[in-house]
Parts: structure tokens; C-alpha cells; sequence
DNA sequence: ATTTTTCTTGACCAAATGGTCAGGTTGTGG
DNA sequence: CCACAACCTGACCATTTGGTCAAGAAAAAT
């Protein structure tokens, strides 16, 4: 039945992925207006005019970069769900969404582009799958405030807190590293960062720190 | 002694703020690469020959822009000096914030924009007057800390906290947008982001909130 | 009034860019 | 071995872009 896909990677899919990679970066580091084809073809190892073979257009393959790292955010916040409590859930998000930050920062940085210049190729998406996301969310903290698990804060605002403070580290890494003498964070500013942001935030809405994570 | 300057704003001038005017917009709008000086031409109602009587080039216009937005920012941060204590000082810088993204939204823009692409063009700026102004403020927290006026808390951590949060609602501003039903957030909704804000990180803190601002 | 300086702008140019295409190569099923 | 499809790519093209320039128009200085 699957006569494609031959049993390793496929030729197909493995150039796509290479392109997609090396737009992600290029992507990431110029912006949508500021990357050239040929910029990615260079990164990628392989003649522009091979990029036109499987994405017709510039902007096709600018899509589907936001698109795959909208659905790997996404997915990452699916820990939200699978939490206990207050202290669970937003703990396991900010973990989940610092290690997204730092395993994918051009991802996340061509998705803080893309939003900043008005979402011009993931609108409909903000409109229905993050909205109805947002809306579940909103409404599991709530559950939370009416039980007595947590402060009565804005849900809305507590959730841009924690976009804007685990994506920072992604999108202003380059400052980031400026600050801290040219180097980027090791393994344990990466926790002192994750565990500084969980030490306010828990803090700040009320609940216990739960131990480890 | 001073025959320029005639009494009113000087032609030059109000050429120069009009044409960064744009700029800022453009910039905003479409990236450093995705502008065009025809565009900024076009938004500040001047043909494009004469951007570049005031601005040789399109780098040197852009330079001015991203300078004009670091000054603001670092003029209003002085809030924090004048602060007596942690509480009145980290919710003043939280206000202060919160209105330049709501006065600046382009201006915060341009600057997340700069930041994200490795900050080409003020990269100098980070590493002498950021890093100090960091350095600065890193040090009246931990003073206060000291003295037992907030909980320990990692200085810089905090700081990059308020940064994220408060510039997310310039730089995602559409997002916030969208999700608001696509209307922007009036009056109320700015009182209510920050109101929000300051009581998860003043709390997160281990503060009292101070009662107005 | 005249000279000098500052400013304005339409027309123009070289370079870069997204995209095309025809001819070739490689792989695959019969 | 052949035929057919998928894949590859150097050369090419139309358009856009940042930037120039020369010829003037305003203003200012004399």
C-alpha cells in the first residue's frame, strides 16, 4: 500500500525538511522581507531554483515554517491539561514553553515577526485554533479561582505573562546574551531563569511552588 | 548667534520628525528588509529623492529611529531611581512601561525587530549603555532584598520579566488584538492589563501593591 | 538686487530578487 | 532494455529597490 516512503526517510521529505530548516533561520535572523531565496538555497546546500521545485513561492514556504511552529507550540500546550492544579499546570508550562524557547528560538522569533507585522499568513489561525484555545485555558484558571486553588487574578493577563516572559528568552536572546558577557545561557541559567520566573509568577498568584519538575 | 532655528519648528526639523515619523511606521509595519524607501515616501507625502537629501541612506534612517525609540525608553526607566522602596518602584516602571507600548507601539516594534536580528545596528548601545543601566538597577534590587524590603529573587530574571511583559502588549499587540475580539483594549482594558500585571509580580515579589498610581 | 546657500524633485541606473523554463539526470515499473 | 515519471539546475527575465544627479526653486545673506 505504501509504495512510497521508501523504507528510510524519502528523498522528498528529507530535501523538504532540509529547505524548511534553513528557512526557519534565515527566516528568523532577516524576517520575511530581509530573506532571499537564495539566502536559504546557500544554507540549505542546494540551487535556488530546486527550493521552486517543492515551494512554488516565497511566501508558500514562509506558511509552512509558521505553520509547523504553531503546531509544535501548540502541542507543548497540552501540559496545561494534563496538571492537577494550579501549581502543576503553570509550572509545567513555563518548563514546556522555556524549553521550546531555547530547542527552536528562530521558530519562535519568526512567530513573534509574523504576529508583529499583523499576522499577515496565520490570521485565521488567531482567530479560531489559539482563540478557542485561549477561551479553554482562560476557563480552566477560572475553575481554579472559583475553587479556592489560586489568587483571583485576570486569566487573559496571567496568560500573555507567561507568553511574553518565556518567549523573551527566545526572541530577545541576542540581548540576553549581550548581558550576560556575549555568552548564552548554560544549563543552569536556563533553570535559574525557569525557576526564577516560576519562584514570581506561582508566587504571585498564590500558590505553592511544587518541588521538581 | 543662533540664526538658525527660526522661531517656529525650522523647516529641517519638522521634515526630519515627519519623514521618522513614517519611518517608525514603516519599519514596524514591514521589517527592515520588507520596507522601502518609496513606502516611508509615500506615508510621509515627500518624493523619495528627497528622504535622502535628509537621510543619505536607507541604514541611516533606520539608525535614527531605533536611537529616537532607546532614548525614550531609557528616559522613562528613570522612574525607577526616584522610587522610595520596591513596591512604589517596580509598579511605577510597570505604569511607565505599560504606556510607552501603548503610546509606542510602532517605536516597540521596531526595536523587538532590531533585537531579534542581532541587533546589527545597536549592538554597541547594549553592551555599554544597556549593560549598565542593567547593572544599575540589578544592584537597587538586591539592595532592597538585602534589606528585607522584598523577597530574594534573582535581580536580572526579574527584570527581563518586566520587560517581556510590558513590551508584549506593544509587540504582540495584534495577537492581543484578535483575541479581543479584534478591537484594540481601551481605557479600561490598559487600567486592567496593568493592574493585573502589578499584582502577580508585586505579589510574586512578596510586596504589598501600592493603592494608586 | 544679486549672490550664495539650502532645499526639491523627476528622471535615471546598476544591482538584486522572485520566479520561470527547457533540457538534462536519476530513478522506477514493466 | 525501455518508457515514463520524478527530480535537478544553469541560464534567463521582468520587476523592484536603494541610491544618484543635474537642473531648478526657495530662502537667506550680502
Amino acid at each position: 500500500m505504501e509504495t512510497k516512503q521508501p523504507r528510510q526517510k524519502g528523498r522528498r521529505q528529507e530535501r523538504e525538511a532540509r529547505i524548511l530548516s534553513a528557512a526557519e533561520k534565515v527566516f528568523a535572523e532577516a524576517g520575511f522581507g530581509g530573506a532571499t531565496m537564495q539566502l536559504i538555497a546557500d544554507m540549505a546546500g542546494l540551487p535556488k531554483a530546486n527550493l521552486h521545485y517543492y515551494f512554488p513561492t516565497k511566501e508558500a514556504l514562509y506558511r509552512q515554517v509558521v505553520e509547523n511552529i504553531f503546531q509544535i507550540w501548540l502541542r507543548a500546550a497540552d501540559v496545561f491539561d494534563s496538571a492537577t492544579g494550579p501549581a502543576e499546570g503553570i509550572a509545567a508550562y513555563i518548563d514546556a514553553k522555556m524549553e521550546l524557547s531555547r530547542a527552536y528560538p528562530a521558530g519562535s522569533k519568526v512567530w513573534a515577526s509574523e504576529v508583529m507585522h499583523g499576522a499577515p499568513v496565520i490570521q485565521d489561525y488567531l482567530e479560531t485554533t489559539l482563540a478557542e484555545w485561549t477561551e479553554g485555558r482562560m476557563e480552566v484558571i477560572q475553575r481554579w479561582i472559583d475553587e479556592g486553588r489560586m489568587d483571583p487574578i485576570n486569566p487573559r493577563h496571567l496568560l500573555y505573562m507567561l507568553w511574553a516572559t518565556t518567549q523573551h528568552y527566545a526572541d530577545f536572546g541576542h540581548q540576553i546574551e549581550t548581558l550576560n558577557n556575549g555568552a548564552p545561557l548554560d544549563d543552569a541559567g536556563w533553570t535559574e531563569a525557569k525557576r526564577a520566573i516560576k519562584q514570581i509568577i506561582l508566587t504571585g498568584v498564590g500558590v505553592e511552588i511544587p518541588p521538581e519538575t
